[in-house]
DNA sequence: TCAATTTCGGATATTTAACTCCTTATAAAT
DNA sequence: ATTTATAAGGAGTTAAATATCCGAAATTGA
């Protein structure tokens, strides 16, 4: 796996957020049950992301969560580092201790490269961007 | 990360074994100072390693462990996956449930590609070609 | 034969991630 | 006002990964 769970789970209620229409308030157990992530958990999570300004929290009755533009407008990249710290830290998939610019064992530069496509892949586009296409995809297949 | 640790103990030691001469016998414990890692839990791993055939055991006084063929035949994908099971799983970097292949995500198909490359970068070379390749580019170095 | 050394195997401990529960604060509806 | 519904916050539990410890078995050297 690329991220923990408690990243996955943050990426893919936020991706859920952002499907919504912009007036609405959803409850954090709604979108565990849609998402199927443990409820309480999911919860927590999302009360870290309201501190971090991704989403706006609305307590009482009809209350519930909304997207931000502050999330719409970073890259799933940014979201999930803040949320579990970096992603694919491994210095080298051969884990070789040595192993540096300097002295690259026999996969480095190709592993390298490979890194720098995951994250421009995952930071290259914004939620919004993600979202809306994810959107399109889904209505064309029906 | 790509590996959990123990995966990476595996092949630091493997790469390591795979860089001695094939006649003498290492201490796991030798092992376990010079590559940095804990002495006992790396013994646990090469216990393993020894039941899976990528490393022969010997008992007792001047004992130790050397690397087999069937390891250095082996693709660095292959060891690490049979110590811990299969790498980078996520269905997708977006998470989300219904992502597919008939159903994609924005990032599903530039994922795959990339999961693919990763497959590759690491299934492609021996073992033995790995650490060969590594000892030389540390000779030219010197 | 005995002592020393090394792996083996099982048990235990520690740490971290994942998950749950309970109470409080807040807001809306009755 | 009171009830109801929701998030916030704190504490606790479970599960999994990581790490340590110890006695047994095996092998070598004295």
């Amino acid at each position: 796996m690329i991220y923990t769970k408690t990243g996955e789970y943050a990426i893919r209620a936020i991706l859920f957020l952002a499907r919504q229409s912009s007036d609405i308030l959803v409850m954090s157990s709604d979108i565990a049950k849609k998402e199927d992530i443990p409820s309480h958990y999911l919860a927590k999570i999302l009360q870290r992301m309201a501190k971090y300004g991704y989403v706006d929290s609305y307590k009482g009755r009809g209350g519930g969560f909304k997207i931000t533009k502050l999330a719409l407008d970073s890259s799933i990249l940014e979201i999930v580092e803040r949320i579990e710290g970096p992603v694919i830290t491994l210095k080298c998939v051969t884990g070789l201790k040595e192993c540096s610019d300097e002295h690259p064992c026999p996969l480095h530069d190709e592993w390298s490269k490979l890194r720098d496509n995951i994250h421009y892949l995952i930071s290259s586009k914004s939620v919004r961007q993600v979202a809306e296409e994810y959107t399109e995809t889904l209505k064309r297949k029906v």
